[in-house]
DNA sequence: TGATAATTTGACCGGTTGGTAAAACATTAC
DNA sequence: GTAATGTTTTACCAACCGGTCAAATTATCA
């Protein structure tokens, strides 16, 4: 019997190991700039360098791949914001989330381009993610700033809606890369545009979300 | 002869008329949840009433619904901007159009999305509407802000990455719509997270951007 | 080395999809 | 009414696509 088919109990051979790793992140190119229809085996299998049955033989399906691309996506995506921390200094820790949101967007923007995708299409395979984990999370860290709000160090402001200009911001610049370069143009065409965009947001939060820095100014 | 198939000379009958909107606004509906790939011709025939050989009687073929439909798209997403003054207050100005393009999430979340599919894949119908007239009116705007700025009505800041802040925050209500309803759930469910939206909106930005109103806080 | 299990390949299949051909049907103009 | 033009339908096709199968090949290990 040759049944195994990639992970049945768990992880075997060396090559499976590396083999898997090279279908998705051919599979992460393909689906991102593709989306989830607009992808086929074909194209996932010669970008990895091997033939369709045989990239068949470590994931069953289509839905396998992009299910597993999806799931290992969500967990890293949410890193930042689970990162942010109720004791730290407001502005900080503000300042901290819109960094590490762009360094994000700016060295994984195909990660980010799937997930946009997937919320684009309706979120058919992570709605349970998102009304679950997602929103949990979410009320967590709101309350949080809600603490501060109250604590005379934020000016008041809904915080769901403040989570939402971050993740609206710094995720536009990995989703509408192509636009942003074209506006741009030659002007700051390297990575500068990151440095540029996080200096801009990092003062329109700090100073649109009237934040009292325990420790003065930092600029 | 029944050469003509819509468009050849001038708008012909009426029907004619009829049909194309009927067909531009089912394919809407599909285009804009499905992506161009993920569209069928099937799919758009069922959503406007009519058989798929009738469809493409009055549209060759799924590119040129798609291609229509962008250009129209793109005229009315360009509105706000354009209408965006230098002879205006800063401050009503900015306001103004954080609430146009938020209208414009709420009324047509449709063509926004279209849209982001379209940028999503690299931007292949309109990479030169990017780079041509689209850069060219970003400029245009971007220096009435750096006039703003030098006249002292305007906190220092990029103009460019200050018009992308607002682009993303606005749309991001239409194009992750899913996700904003997950997370905010049950609570506010309604219209009312645009009303929210915008008193957030404004005022981050007002506040972020250090505006000098002429006359004075609204608020 | 030989047996056994893991991997790879080529040939194939059924369903879908974009699009066509031609004839039937409806509408309008005279 | 009838001829010309405009519209709709039925039947169809070739390419593509996700996935299977069985045989061939290679790696592992006693």
């Amino acid at each position: 019997m040759t049944v195994p088919r990639a992970a049945k109990t768990q992880r075997r051979t060396r090559i499976q190991e590396e083999k898997e790793e090279r279908i998705l992140d051919a599979a992460l190119d393909v689906f991102s700039s593709n989306g989830f229809r607009g992808a086929t085996i074909d194209q996932i299998a010669e970008s990895a360098g091997m033939s369709k049955p045989n990239l068949l033989y470590y994931f069953r399906t289509k839905e396998a791949i992009y299910r597993t691309l999806l799931e290992r996506m969500l967990f890293t995506w949410l890193e930042p914001l689970r990162a942010f921390d109720a004791e730290g200094d407001p502005e900080a820790e503000i300042r901290s989330y819109i960094r590490r949101k762009l360094e994000m967007s700016r060295d994984f923007p195909r990660e980010s381009r799937l997930f946009a995708n997937e919320i684009l299409r309706g979120a058919p395979h992570i709605e349970d993610e998102l009304a679950g984990p997602l929103k949990d999370l979410v009320d967590e860290k709101a309350e949080v700033i809600r603490a501060w709000i109250k604590a005379g160090k934020l000016g008041r402001c809904d915080p769901y809606h403040l989570i939402f200009s971050i993740w609206a911001t710094t995720q536009h610049y990995a989703d509408f890369d192509v636009q942003v370069r074209a506006v741009l143009g030659e002007r700051r065409a390297g990575e500068g545009r990151f440095d540029d965009a996080a200096r801009f947001l990092e003062l329109l939060f700090v100073r649109g979300l009237d934040i009292k820095s325990a420790k003065g100014s930092f600029g």
